[in-house]
DNA sequence: AGCTCTTTGTGCATACGTTCACAAGCGTCG
DNA sequence: CGACGCTTGTGAACGTATGCACAAAGAGCT
């Protein structure tokens, strides 16, 4: 995985969710709540299993994790699963957001709406370019990137989210790690350097759309050369061989 | 994983490499491109892994699934796994890709430098308000919604970027499916249904966050309790018993 | 040539994740 | 009240991923 697991060493302790589990919760919170709107009081593992693109077992696996909620025969309550899966997930307090760089992605962030319904309250806004600095996004004041420290705790802000250009990306986490944030989501394209206490999770739009070419290449390969022969495996000299 | 893998049966083909290592390629990648910028001739993978932020004996694994190159006792050749990655994963050949919902974010990624640097072009704009229609971002001109099919089969678009609105992005999934599209980056926060031949991977803010309280969340727990005795666990009757 | 030093590539042990298949439990209907 | 049908929760089997540790293999020096 990706976030460096604190103090990853024996063999899941027993009260702990997997990893893979908690990536998946939030799927389950976003269709569950879609099914609290419309009304619907209980569904079984197969129908949310359905909604949320995974398979029955995983997901009763899954929710088997924070323990028992269900009955045998008629499904899951979904208003009481949503509280569940909430409070596994540690969405019953609030957390306080950041977003430093306030450029084309930083204004879409700041303005994405799905944002603050989950308990995620942007509290900040941080910006680099003097020109910026004092324009009003959504109701929120955008400061320099010299306050930052001051604006952190000011804000008491727990999860950072950098989505400067790439070569700030490092220097901002680190000013936000000794502020004592614990929590950044990075945009940059970078790979970030953190203590151990610290999770960061990446979002890289080139990264995704490398892995989607590299599944449309092996199509593109199949349709031409089915049966088990590899692409013929190029001599060692093509493009570089300084 | 979240990609349903095509036809995933057998224990991992010979020739195949696996999901996870893909998943990571693209960072080697780009840390390669940065030290081939500095003239550097050649890297170990203890270096190399550290730039990367993984470990040394996985980063090995993960290029001796591409082959054999690189030289025991020197390392590897920079610009020669730069090429090889980018051959592994599809980058030889280039991909028109078209971004649908040209909003806050679809702006965004549109305006995104890092995009075209590595053989992907957009080659498409697409919206529904016709207020935007017409509008040009990068050279390029937005084309309104209901001409999607067109501009898909116009530009020859293999990979799709849906930014569209949540409820509009099932509807939009389908139509590209519809003309050939058979890779998609999701950022609308919904799961999509597709058939078994069409990858797609979502790119979900909210979802990241999410993950992101959960371990903020148990950070926090652990400081008041150590010891291994879990958070009281709650009467079921809050909040929901219909 | 032979020796040494470095670094790769990989066999092996372990941990993690997924899937199947089924017993246990709950509601309902006869 | 007992039998039946449906759905959960989980044990067990399999596949995938990670990390260690070391043999094999160049490069360079004497």
């Amino acid at each position: 995985m990706q976030v460096p697991r604190a103090a990853a060493s024996r063999p899941l302790g027993k009260g702990e969710i997997p990893e893979a589990t908690v990536a998946r919760l939030p799927v389950y919170l976003r269709v569950l709540s879609a099914l609290a709107d419309s009304d619907v009081g209980t569904v079984s593992s197969e129908a949310l299993a359905a909604a949320a693109g995974v398979g029955s077992a995983k997901l009763r696996k899954d929710l088997s994790h924070l323990g028992s909620y269900g009955t045998r025969g008629v499904g899951y309550d979904v208003e009481y699963l949503v509280y569940q899966i909430s409070r596994a997930l540690g969405l019953t307090q609030h957390y306080r957001v950041a977003i430093i760089g306030v450029g084309n992605l930083g204004h879409a962030l700041a303005n994405y709406a799905g944002f603050a319904t989950r308990g995620f309250r942007i509290a900040a806004l941080v910006d680099a370019d003097p020109a910026r600095v004092g324009e009003e996004i959504v109701g929120l004041e955008i400061r320099h990137l010299d306050e930052l420290e001051v604006v952190i705790k000011e804000h008491e802000i727990s999860i950072g989210v950098i989505a400067t250009p790439a070569g700030a990306a490092q220097d901002v986490c680190d000013r936000l790690v000794a502020c004592g944030v614990t929590s950044v989501l990075n945009f940059a394209p970078t790979v970030l350097a953190v203590p151990e206490a610290v999770d960061v999770r990446k979002v890289d739009l080139s990264i995704e759309l490398q892995i989607l070419a590299f599944h449309e290449q092996r199509k593109a390969a199949g349709i031409h050369a089915e049966p088990g022969a590899a692409v013929p495996d190029d001599v060692r000299s093509a493009g570089a061989a300084s």
